[in-house]
DNA sequence: TATTGTTATACTCTATAACTATA
DNA sequence: TATAGTTATAGAGTATAACAATA
């Protein structure tokens, strides 16, 4: 029994809505000095899970190509670390440096202090549930997406050769 | 009494986690024969509030200069009209043509049947739920944002001058 | 003088293709 | 042959600045 068509049609009215809206906060917030959100974006995802660039653009959900330039942005502002794996010299480990960790700590207290600010007159049950409601909105899309994709003709097509890093990205969590 | 620092930590991370799906499934599916998605969303708008160009743009929370080719876009496709408007010949008056409204239903109905799919599994108050945090959400950081901002100075500085056309977006739900 | 809309230009973020080095 | 990463190039979407026409 599906949700219902207008409740759906409501559902994805409201995350584009969401997203001007931030997009709207991006523009006059959301910036950290030379870092752009996307920057930042990357620095968050290396404290939680640094390791293998390969592993962190699956997370990010973006190309190779866009983490390697945002990674040497990043070194070159000295908040990253890049050195070659010892067990696979092909791949690099990517970690925080110590500006790098006091960046974001600052990015960090910026944007709560002000979502804060923003989430005036909200009290606590109702921030959790719409952290709940957000993070299974984001599950539901990341799995179901990811269900739909591997069926690309398994008969007539041998292999998908495409990388395909939609999928690392929708299986990352 | 604010929100926790923690829950409006998660929430931000929840929120750019969803942009990030979201972006992976814009890659793949969403768009629709030579439509973007941002000219989906001008259509969408059109068709919820059509009318004066300018005040388009202020909901789409976008600069005329987007619309403004955006509209050539859709125009030269022929899903959108422009006329003067009659009563102030510098503004133009949008609407959608049939092709344009039919094109429009394709999409809403594609979106919802994807979307129904992605949430098997789900009942209805979840989904009414998820509806209505992100609302929520969303107008808190559009009041949030647009009563932070109208505080330049007020003394110093004569007037704002600048078209600051973000609060017409914030101001605009 | 202010507002509506257009054009020109630039910025951010992204992807694909072609390449090198390693496995 | 396949994978990790880089560089080059292109595309989508956005903004600011300069302009024309109208108010």
């Amino acid at each position: 029994m599906p949700v219902d068509p207008g409740t759906a049609r409501e559902l994805i009215h409201g995350v584009f809505d969401l997203q001007r809206v931030i997009r709207c906060l991006s523009a006059t917030e959301l910036k950290h000095g030379d870092l752009g959100v996307a920057s930042q974006g990357v620095l968050r995802m290396i404290a939680e899970h640094g390791g293998r660039a390969v592993d962190l653009a699956g997370k990010l959900g973006v190309s190779a190509p866009v983490l390697s330039r945002h990674l040497a942005e990043l070194e070159g502002l000295g908040f990253v670390e890049r050195r070659r794996d010892p067990d696979d010299r092909r791949a690099q480990l990517v970690a925080l440096t110590e500006a790098g960790v006091t960046v974001l700590g600052e990015i960090e207290e910026h944007r709560i202090a002000r979502l804060q600010s923003y989430l005036e007159g909200w009290d606590e049950g109702q921030a959790a549930e719409a952290v709940m409601a957000i993070g299974q909105l984001s599950d539901a899309l990341r799995t179901g997406a990811h269900r739909m994709r591997p069926t690309p003709s398994p008969e007539t097509s041998p292999a998908p050769q495409t990388p395909q890093n939609q999928e690392e990205a929708l299986a990352a969590r």
